[in-house]
DNA sequence: AAGCGAAAGATTGTATACCATTTGATTGTA
DNA sequence: TACAATCAAATGGTATACAATCTTTCGCTT
């Protein structure tokens, strides 16, 4: 991708994770040319890209809007989430480097900081969960794991945030990466895949559509 | 995706697929315009969609080629696939139903018999195997793992085909299969799971791309 | 003869013009 | 007033023209 079309899916893409775009609105070629100044040609390779990665769906002939999940499309993500996250998870205490590590501890660190805050700075801590995940899936050098769970991610962040977490639930999800994180420095497969798997399940249990 | 661009697509994708186009070949868009008598436009969003999927990859201003899959690219193929398809299986043991658990069966009677002949016809077997992860994956009812798996196994499949299969290799992939399907049908999650990841282990050990 | 450089050709990236379809409004009638 | 038919505006799909960049080749110099 060059770079008008670039530009565009980065503005397009950044609008919608930051509920710029609201889930339902829809998209409409020409004003995005406008606001972007440039042509509908790189406009709508972004829009394709995106629709490739879930973010908007494409009507034929009717437009894009941006993806507004059902509750079963929200329990399909997570049935995706769940054995995507723990297969990450696995692969990482088997090949994640100190480097990485020391990446994740600091990230703890940052969402310890952000929890010792009242109230909790929610926006604060859905950035920093997301960068853990993302930084666990990037620990394992495979890219095609980390565009797949980026899309994963994306998904879930897209029509909520973090709205019914309390102070319990937050703590809980503390202590879940913890965990992980300990599992994936003592490079045990199965404990960092199963804590992975729970820490996943418990968020969607707690009815968030994000961990 | 609309008419001229589906079409482009589905050219370009079978073409792939079947080997007509080789793996390292160049695409150059002119010349698939011509070939398909469209002009440039769904051509290019054909190709980025495939972009999208890894089947090509696009050097920006260098056009677009067939993926050639290194030897780490297939290890990572294949650790994607470890995770996706155990877990697409067990999905499946939870909500697959009997149609679906029919046509599985009928999937195994065809690698019967394509088995009963000498010698094996490596072509049909490995549609045959390719259409039964599939339908697997459509059992479960989760659209998004369906595009992920089909995503994975059309890597697979891209660089090879069985070249290294013997009979004995064929008839362990078989046996595998139907194990796969009873513990589908029995509704067990952990078998069905265990045995699809003991089955996708067996395929990479192998040496083959595909099982 | 080998190597460097410039120009020409080929090809991708971007912009725009045109066509087909959809959407919505307006007007006429029951 | 309610409804339906029709027409106009909006918008996505496709084709094509133009610009930027890469590649290749040909010629010049050493």
């Amino acid at each position: 991708m060059s770079a008008a079309a670039e530009k565009a899916y980065e503005a397009i893409y950044q609008s919608i994770r930051q509920g710029v775009i609201l889930p339902g609105a829809r998209l409409v070629e020409r004003q995005l040319c406008n606001e972007l100044a440039i042509s509908r040609t790189p406009v709508r390779e972004a829009l394709r890209r995106l629709t490739a990665e879930g973010l908007v769906e494409n009507r034929p002939r009717r437009g894009v809007v941006v993806s507004q999940l059902s509750d079963a499309d929200l329990a399909e993500v997570f049935e995706v989430g769940v054995g995507l996250e723990s297969t990450v998870a696995g692969v990482a205490a088997r090949k994640s480097g100190r480097v990485a590590q020391l990446v994740l501890r600091r990230l703890l660190t940052n969402m310890r900081e952000v929890l010792a805050q009242e109230p909790i700075d929610a926006a604060s801590y859905a950035s920093l969960d997301h960068a853990f995940h993302m930084a666990i899936a990037e620990s394992t050098g495979n890219s095609r794991l980390v565009t797949m769970l980026r899309s994963t991610c994306d998904l879930r962040v897209l029509n909520t945030a973090f709205g019914h977490y309390d102070r319990t639930h937050y703590e809980r999800s503390l202590r879940q990466h913890e965990t992980i994180v300990e599992a994936i420095e003592a490079g045990d497969e199965d404990w960092a895949s199963s804590s992975m798997r729970a820490h996943v399940l418990s968020a969607r249990a707690a009815g968030a559509s994000r961990d």
